[in-house]
RNA sequence: GCGAGGGUGGCGGAAUUGGCAGACGCGCUGGACUUAGGAUCCAGUGGGGUGACCCAUGGGGGUUCGACUCCCCCCUCUCGCACCA
């Protein structure tokens, strides 16, 4: 393999770049700020792939090329490093997570730097160091002390795998986020953030960020707004009412029966003895039923009879209750008024239980026979009482204005998004910082006293409950209230509260006596261009936007969106058009990369291969091409060391051209297509018939400025070997200008009926009757005119001539 | 089912506002240099005829002098979401 020598060079720059702290950031007012990150990435035991490298890539040629833009620019990284597989990692080998995540900080560390990223190591954060957990701590105690956090019993779901709760959040599916497809529930006590205080502001505020649209609309579908109308069913024959919630409240005149859900807590008190049995078998069978079967829309509706009636308050009609696993505990009030006409699973329901299907609302052309099939869309409201005759999108009004009046019910939002679970039965995470007292009850664990250390001790949970409840020097302290004895909360955060902030650590990293230093934050924030893969689109994006504003709220930081601009990268497949991972022995890693081709070489490949958000697989051979054009521009500008500056006009059309180009490819970040531009410039360059690869000192400069940020070790060496002392890194971007790029000739296409049939050459300045003049006189163009009238003649400034004849 | 984004050579992918389809790269074919070549360089490379012509951007219509691009219908792939009342 002959090329350049990239082993040697690459390490000594990268040595270089650090000695000379060229990528070390201080806050400097006089100029621009410039805040790129990356996602907080989880340090695995397995190390990067080179589809993380996808990321890391991307956001260190932003950071590079803005630097040289003379933006002061703040690139650092950090570890989102509590989290289950270290402490698996942990109790497989008996040792304590601290351990396995030292251990896989530094192996990312060091695969991060091999690859030249650019990141400000000085500023590097680990989220498991109690310098920064006490922190992480103290904003849990904000949102406490502001009513966002709470404690409460519930249904949680289980995973015994991970052997941990999830939010419903981190449920899909019946799947657990990391992939467990043996989930259930377990009823425990928990911590829960009240962000659904903050629904209406997640979505509105998604307005003023410039994120993919794909993400904004998730995150609006995941928060789930939705309006109705609430009210109370008298339950014949007793005491109780059911709230229900329904957004067609339009529909209301043709209630025909009330469903429950199974959960509901009202269902023991409402069933009559006769029908005790059959209720509790069917809420026992739905309980062991998995996310995935209650949630098929392929099955048929069940459900089962209570014994009760409901009383209709609109029309005063007695309407039985049933129970339905279709209707969930978690969504709205947990019963529904049920519409078999207009609504699909109702008329499921009633079809199967033979429930009467009245209509009230005409379908447009109905011919006033039964339904076959529920009937959703608008319609004229029937059998409505005072209401008959209104279209029905001003008779849900009108019904709503007039339930609001009578006090029978009133209008309601309702949300899909449920409070964040933040506990988690493990070691490996922040602890709650609460403390619990027989006589005080629950109390917050004053600032001052933060950290709660998590102990250096670690043994295996043997209970299912937190491993640190096994550790009596952890749980045993005194009441903070009353000084007297007292027990320590034993969950910890889930990661997701550490990566709610980190971004905010790093404009001042080292603060001992707060979280952040606000002018630092009032500077930096917000980031200016996050970059991280889709599957985090809703969690950690969501979480995040919500901490600001509740931060926000508390005057603590000066905005309330983190994250100004978001990118997603495209994922990185194997070559078997697989995801890379370990269990399939298909991961590709930088480290082997790097060795048979050089840091700048993979670089360059993972920027070329693909659209930078589209989907890309990883080709063996494809990555020659940038490879051998790296070795292009080494040879090109080594032959070209002393060459005098007598670059043709051409030529430096050419090289003005070219810094057009890939300045506005990298605002674009269209990488892809840049390298293109890159690869055009020194074919042209080399062309054997054409300049024959000589060319003057500035163009060899000016080429390996622009090439600086996508290919810094080669740069540098080339930059060094052309005579200069200083880093090719800190030279200014350069300009170009306009005037130069244009020809003094150019070629338009000559088209008779739309079809090509020749070119013409004419002076840049030729005027559209000569033009026109001699298309008509071209010989290519001639036969196909003979014995024709010319219609039409379109001439189509510095593109095209068409001749319609 | 709903929402979003795609379908262009053997492959990855290019094509400002509609204006030479296939830039750039991989692979492949032939040649040069070589003891050797998985190195490097040169030439070629959508398909068919193999003349100067015709056909081609998932399929079918339409608008236009001109459509990968705009409009309508259909097929298909990927990704989200999904008994949400």
């Amino acid at each position: 393999m002959t090329g350049y020598d990239f082993k040697t060079i690459e390490p000594k720059w990268q040595a270089w770049w650090e000695e000379q702290g060229l990528h070390r950031t201080g806050t400097d007012p006089k100029r621009p700020k410039f805040y790129c990150l990356d996602f907080f990435p989880y340090p695995s035991g397995e190390g990067l792939s080179v589809g993380h490298c996808r990321n890391y890539i991307p956001t260190d040629l932003i950071a590079r090329y803005k630097r040289m833009r003379g933006y002061n620019v703040l690139h650092p990284m950090g570890w989102d490093a509590f989290g289950e597989p270290s402490e698996a990692f942990a109790i497989k080998h008996g040792i304590h997570p601290r351990l396995a995540t030292t251990r896989n900080t530094a192996n990312y560390k060091r695969q991060l730097r091999l690859i030249g990223t650019s990141y400000d190591w000085s500023r590097e954060i680990d989220s498991s160091d109690p310098e920064y957990y006490q922190w992480t701590q103290s904003f849990f105690l904000l949102l406490y002390h502001r009513g966002l956090a709470y404690r409460d019993t519930n249904w949680q779901w289980w995973c015994p795998q991970c052997q941990t709760t999830l939010s419903n959040q981190e449920v899909g599916d019946g799947v657990c986020w990391r992939g467990h497809n043996t989930i259930t529930k377990k009823l425990l006590p928990a911590w829960f953030f009240r962000i659904t205080a903050y629904a209406d502001r997640l979505i509105s505020d998604l307005d003023g960020i410039d994120w993919p649209e794909r993400i904004t609309t998730m995150q609006r579908n995941w928060v789930g707004r939705s309006e109705g109308v609430e009210f109370d069913m008298e339950v014949a024959g007793t005491n109780e009412s059911i709230r229900v919630f329904t957004t067609r409240v339009d529909t209301v005149f043709g209630v025909s029966f009330v469903v429950l859900a199974p959960e509901h807590p009202l269902v023991d008190a409402l069933t009559t003895p006769e029908h005790r049995a059959a209720v509790e078998a069917y809420r026992d069978a739905a309980r062991l039923q998995t996310d995935i079967e209650r949630a098929s829309i392929e099955r048929e509706q069940t459900g089962v009879f209570t014994g009760a009636y409901a009383i209709n308050p609109v029309n005063g009609q007695r309407v039985p209750l049933y129970l339905a696993d279709y209707v969930l505990m978690g969504y709205g009030t947990g019963a529904i008024m049920a519409v078999p006409a207009h609504d699909a699973r109702d008329f499921g329901f009633a079809t199967r239980y033979g429930l009467p299907i009245p209509v009230v609302i005409a379908p447009p052309e109905w011919d006033g026979q039964p339904l076959s099939e529920a009937s959703t869309g608008d319609g004229v409201l029937v059998n409505c009482g005072e209401f008959s005759g209104l279209p029905s999108r001003d008779g849900l009004e009108r019904i709503a204005d007039w339930m609001e009046h009578r006090g029978i019910g009133r209008r309601q939002v309702h949300y899909k998004m449920r409070d964040w679970l933040i506990s988690r039965q493990r070691f490996w995470g922040a602890p709650i910082p609460i403390v619990h007292c027989v006589r005080c009850g629950m109390v917050p664990v004053p600032e001052d006293e933060l950290p709660v250390l998590l102990p250096d001790r670690y043994q295996p949970a043997t209970t299912g409950r937190s491993p640190l409840a096994d550790i009596p020097e952890f749980v045993q302290t005194t009441c903070p209230g009353c000084g007297g004895p007292a027990e320590r909360e034993t969950d910890t955060m889930g990661g997701f509260a550490c990566s709610s902030w980190y971004f905010l650590r790093f404009t001042s990293p080292h603060e001992h006596a707060r979280p952040f230093d606000p002018e630092a934050v009032a500077y930096w924030m917000p980031v200016d261009v996050y970059v991280g893969g889709a599957e985090h689109a809703v969690m950690h994006l969501l979480y995040a936007r919500f901490w600001m504003k509740v931060m926000a709220d508390a005057g603590l930081v000066p905005f309330s969106e983190p994250f100004a601009k978001l990118l997603n990268q495209g994922q990185l497949h194997a070559p078997s058009g697989q995801r890379m991972s370990k269990s399939r022995g298909n991961v590709i890693t930088p480290d082997s990369v790097v060795e048979e081709y050089g840091a700048d070489t993979l670089r360059l490949y993972e920027l070329f291969m693909a659209p930078f958000d589209e989907d890309a697989t990883w080709s063996e051979e494809g990555i020659n091409g940038t490879s051998r054009f790296l070795n292009r521009v080494w040879a090109l500008v080594m032959k070209n060391l002393d060459t005098q500056d007598a670059d043709s006009p051409e030529l430096i059309r050419r090289r003005h051209l070219l810094v057009k180009q890939v300045s506005e490819g990298v605002e674009e970040c269209r990488f892809n297509t840049t390298i293109s531009r890159f690869m055009e410039f020194v074919n042209y360059v080399n062309a054997p018939d054409g300049l024959d690869g000589v060319i003057g000192r500035s163009t060899a400069e000016t080429v390996l400025i622009l090439l600086a940020p996508f290919a810094p070790h080669l740069t540098e060496e080339l930059w060094h070997a052309l005579g200069h002392a200083d880093s090719v890194h800190q030279q200014g971007w350069p300009d170009y200008d306009p005037a130069l790029l244009v020809s003094a000739e150019m070629t338009l296409v000559l088209q008779v009926n739309g079809k090509v049939r020749g070119q013409l050459t004419v002076a840049a300045d030729a005027d559209e009757e000569t033009i026109r003049r001699l298309a008509l006189e071209h010989e290519r163009v001639r036969p196909y005119l003979d014995g024709h009238g010319v219609k039409r003649v379109v001439v189509v400034p510095k593109k095209l001539v068409n001749i319609v004849v």
